[in-house]
RNA sequence: GGCCCUGUCGUCUAGAGGCCUAGGACACGGCCCUUUCAAGGCCGCGACACGGGUUCGAAUCCCGUCAGGGUCACCA
């Protein structure tokens, strides 16, 4: 390749990055790597209603946590280059190669009516006005939109993953939005001015672009711009319905879970938007409206009051596989294999290996669905290969983002020796959900109810009995650690016919609340003979 | 519905006319290990969507059928 290769992700800040841009911003990512080009980034904030500060922060926080490095130090916001954009589009006007166009969105919705009900695809090409009627809007200040007029002919093109022949042929060409009412650049016209400003040579985005494509070839050829070489990625799919796995999917969910709930309860909207506090009008359209979502803050209100649990929701923003306690490395080659693989066998790879072996041949074409288990496995493997040193600083990230972990308190010794002790864990999450109990106070553990039952009282007390037994023993133990409680746990099982299980699962749940936990006797030494003591005391209290 | 894309184990895929009795990984089942949850070891189950061609020979090429997906915005 005789030029160098500049590639590009550009997010439209609405939110957390979902794994699908993740993928995109990968594959963008490894082509640049792959031939020693660029990797730029661009905010696409041309939706004045829907981009948000907030979410251009999460957006870059996530890419940095993947480790998308970009190579641009100045971002580029669509949104702070509106002369640009404004100065061709007038340039377009007057060349007659645009237009205004004076429906209202209820004309438009209303003439797409009558071509479905007349079975027939809607066109818009553009409208015959006088003179007349033009001055006439034109002195009123009618509110307006350009329009490109798209020459009429085929458009086809050749994709570097979908071969040639993509496009449309010239029936189905139209005159799409270049300007929108507010002022604002369409994606459309942005893109193809920004990706021509930046040199992009190769454009990789979803297949849901494909057919976008036209309407940016047929604007690279009025504006003599160079067309780059476009790669439409196969299309991320949900594993249970094979529907496109979207953002939508967790408001789909507690939409879902609302419905439910108002007839369970045999409550009213009304209701539900009290309980939320959120207004009756906003709840009422978001239940019977599938376009409508909540933004996160409302969706959590919405759902403490159903009762559905974050865990619940279906991981489909990075962010989410983040808090989850997922490594960085292991998603990267999760994703990078969903819709690419290097032929053969080969599956685990580093990211410099992925770059390495990243071509555009190599990516299907066909849809995959997202695999969830296969992550996990992927992320199992990357938690038992890593350094120690490595993967205390990935568990501080994971905490970073969940703060309110008790192991937030937890020095690097600490960390790494919960770490440790749980070696062969699958998720961060599972090492902090089950190590919290030795950095809470004694009087903060929460006895489960099940496990109580199950481990303490069944078989007559059983389990407490065993308690009984061993506080009186433990607590003589002059020297406390691992190795001295197990023997002196392993003597009262000899002497009382007990196996170990029936000994330490009752331990277990005395100090940690719970049936799961780290190995017993490190974890007791961990929590030091006198919060032992003190938590076994507890579940000896009739109260429990 | 129109237009477009895609179709190999449940899932992600290898496979570019004979290397295929179709390989790998995840999942699943069984056994082993085990103080819990995991991890680990061994064994196993399991697919070329269907129907026609072309060819000495087809998972691979062609046609049709069926199925799934994408897209039809002043969202990107």
């Amino acid at each position: 390749m005789a030029n160098k290769v500049i590639t590009r992700f550009a997010p439209s800040p609405t939110g957390y990055l979902h794994v699908g841009g993740a993928r995109t911003a990968l594959f963008s990512f490894l082509l640049a790597r792959h031939f020693g080009g660029e990797f730029l980034l661009r905010i696409e904030d041309t939706d004045l209603a829907r981009s948000t500060e907030t979410a251009v922060h999460q957006l870059l926080d996530d890419l940095r946590w993947l480790g998308l490095n970009w190579d641009n130090t100045e971002l580029v916001f669509q949104s702070k280059r509106l002369e640009i954009y404004n100065k061709i589009i007038d340039d377009l006007l007057k060349r007659g190669l645009a237009y205004k166009a004076y429906e209202t969105d209820e004309e438009l919705t209303a003439q797409r009516a009558v071509a479905e009900k007349a079975k027939r695809t809607y066109i818009y090409r553009r409208p015959q006005l006088t003179d007349d009627q033009l001055r006439a809007y034109e002195s009123e200040n009618r509110p307006h939109v350009v329009r490109f007029a798209t020459p009429v002919k085929d458009y086809y093109f050749e994709d570097a993953v979908l071969g040639p022949g993509q496009g449309v042929n010239s029936t189905q060409v139209q005159d799409f939005v270049i300007r929108k009412s507010d002022g604002m650049p369409t994606y459309h016209f942005a893109v193809v001015v920004d990706d021509a400003d930046a040199g992009i040579t190769h454009v990789l985005r979803g297949q849901e672009h494909l057919l976008n494509t036209v309407n940016h070839i047929a604007l690279q050829e009025a504006l003599g711009y160079p067309r780059p070489i476009y790669a439409h990625l196969p299309v991320i799919l949900n594993p249970q319905d094979g529907s496109k796995m979207s953002k939508r999917d967790r408001d789909k969910l507690i939409r879902q879970r609302a419905q439910n709930w108002l007839k369970t309860n045999k409550t009213s909207p009304q209701d539900l938007a009290a309980k939320t506090s959120l207004a009756v009008s906003q709840i009422e359209d978001w239940l019977k409206d599938t376009q409508k979502q909540l933004d996160i803050p409302e969706q959590q209100q919405v759902m403490s009051v159903i009762g559905l649990k974050n865990t619940d929701l279906p991981e489909i923003l990075v962010h989410d596989f983040r808090k989850a306690g997922y490594l960085p490395e292991a998603m990267l080659n999760f994703l990078a294999l969903l819709g690419w693989n290097p032929g053969g066998d080969r599956e685990r790879m580093t990211t410099e290996q992925l770059i390495e072996l990243f071509t555009i041949e190599g990516i299907g074409r066909s849809n995959a669905k997202f695999n969830r288990e296969k992550l996990l496995a992927f992320n199992t493997e990357y938690a038992a290969s890593t350094s120690a040193a490595h993967l205390v600083q990935a568990f501080k990230a994971y905490l970073a983002v969940n703060p309110e972990s008790p192991l937030a308190r937890a020095s690097d010794e600490q960390l790494a020796k919960m770490l440790e002790m749980k070696k062969g864990f699958r998720l961060l999450r599972d090492v902090d959900e089950s190590s919290r109990f030795l950095f809470m106070r004694d009087d903060e553990i929460t006895y489960q109810p099940d496990a109580v039952e199950k481990v303490l009282k069944k078989s007559d007390n059983q389990g407490l009995t065993v308690l009984r037994d061993l506080r009186p023993i433990l607590a003589t133990l002059s020297t406390w650690n691992h190795a001295t409680i197990e023997s002196a746990i392993n003597a009262y099982g000899a002497e009382k016919q007990l196996g170990l299980g029936k000994i330490a699962q009752p331990v277990r749940v005395a100090v940690s609340g719970g049936t799961i936990s780290p190995p017993i006797f490190e974890s007791l030494e961990f929590l030091g003979k006198e919060n032992t003591l003190a938590r076994i005391d507890r579940c000896l209290t009739p109260a429990l």
